[in-house]
DNA sequence: TACATTGCTGACTCATCAGTCAGTAACCGC
DNA sequence: GCGGTTACTGACTGATGAGTCAGCAATGTA
């Protein structure tokens, strides 16, 4: 780490930096990381700062207490992506078929795969400890994800391209593997050797090959199913990735991850 | 607060009962509700204790300590249902695509509406504090579940009932809306209006309508899907559809043993 | 009734941690 | 350089909560 100027010689002496800009993002940063790994209640505030690199006064300094910064770091993570993924599904032109892949993946590619996916366990864990962060995260992030996955659905459905599911049913039906993909990565994720455990991109890959064909209708067989590049994957047999069908299934149980 | 030692006619005397025999499932119960609902940091041992009815004394008598009784309610509750889903999966004579709704329906019967659905919540929260629980979970309920499903799912392909889909990250698919119900009704879906909240019943009855579309091979036609009772449901329109597992779920909820 | 056993109590100890604030060092303008 | 301003520090305080234990009361025994 690079050191300022050290006017005196004392060996401990600490390098000091004043960077009030970037100080809230450090410290909202460290403090997503904290609460995720560890649980809000179970963080202390002082490893937080310093894990962002400053003393505990300072941290006090930019957030009033440790429940603000709590709020600060999931305000700060309502992502504007779903405002975004709105503009994608409005602007797309070709078939649902392809819509609803996409806008899967680019979820999983902006949201699942950074530490932002840590606010949802952070959410779960903690929503009945603070009921006001219910409200704002009911109105930021889950109406308008529902509204634009349920979008899709209805186009598909309004196009003739899918059957008439009831919509916001399907809608879970189709998050669910996502969010819980979400909640294990920070959860019994991080408990098991990294053999055994899930491969998001085929998970993904395989359930969008099954909601897909769950959402077609019948009659309109397989002509409708352009195998978008998104799913080819998991298409048929189970040959491609390394593990076939049965040994992923009962493979002998690699047994305890540690201690 | 109701003093013990006034033998006399103390209006606030506190009735004490001596029963060893149930202490440590009240204390197991109590402790399961508000590790769920606080979370485990934020729960204070005489909370629990006084929510089974004891002093917090009592409680180290039976628990040595707050970690131990975190453990103990843990694997009180590796439920035993999965060897009997085993033994009904076993001995199940009809088509795949009965028992597999079959089987769904009767693990949110008996775990997804009980208390134990809690469980699910505690352990997205708190394994990564405590890795050794991590590793008897997976191989108490995570494994068996899998290999109980992921074998209907074997069974259905194996008679062709089904494509030849991957069967580790299929059953993840069919698995993941169940958990996430589980996780909902005990985080966001208690800071909710009840209207607003999710009708279990008529999630599963969509997402299993959806699934056997989408396992069911396009070759086999509507002909294959015998509209088994179980997703009449959501069969076509949106309409009302209440599945099957629906007296089951939406009962006005027996609500907490009460504080 | 007297005594023994045992289930239970809650005031106490001691460690931990959220939040404070007097002081210190970095930087700026002169 | 020098004084003023600002970003930061970390020892301190007070509150909270895990875990203990001497004592008490319910029950059993004679």
């Amino acid at each position: 780490m690079p050191r300022t100027n050290a006017p005196v010689a004392s060996p401990a002496t600490v390098v000091r930096q004043r960077r009030k800009q970037a100080r809230p993002q450090e410290l909202l940063d460290a403090a997503l990381d904290l609460f995720v790994e560890k649980g809000f209640a179970a963080t202390r505030a002082e490893e937080v700062a310093a894990r962002a690199g400053v003393s505990k006064g300072t941290l006090y300094l930019y957030y009033p207490s440790k429940e603000e910064l709590l709020k600060a770091v999931i305000r700060a993570n309502l992502s504007h992506e779903i405002a975004e993924g709105e503009a994608i599904a409005r602007h797309f032109e070709g078939p649902t078929t392809e819509l609803l892949p996409h806008i899967i993946s680019e979820w999983w590619r902006r949201i699942g795969e950074t530490r932002a996916s840590g606010i949802c366990k952070l959410i779960v864990s903690e929503v009945r400890n603070f009921p006001d962060i219910a409200a704002f995260y009911y109105d930021e992030v889950v109406q308008p994800a529902e509204r634009l996955i349920g979008g899709v659905v209805q186009r598909g459905i309004d196009r003739g391209e899918f059957r008439a599911v009831p919509v916001r049913e399907t809608v879970h039906a189709l998050v669910a593997p996502l969010l819980f993909m979400m909640l294990h990565k920070h959860s019994m994720g991080c408990c098991q050797p990294p053999d055994s455990r899930l491969d998001p991109a085929r998970l993904i890959a395989v359930q969008l090959d099954l909601a897909l064909h769950g959402l077609v209708p019948r009659a309109a067989a397989s002509g409708a199913l352009h195998e978008p590049p998104h799913e080819r994957a998991a298409k048929t047999p189970p040959k491609p990735a390394r593990a076939t069908v049965r040994q992923t299934a009962d493979k002998p149980s690699p047994k305890a991850p540690g201690r």
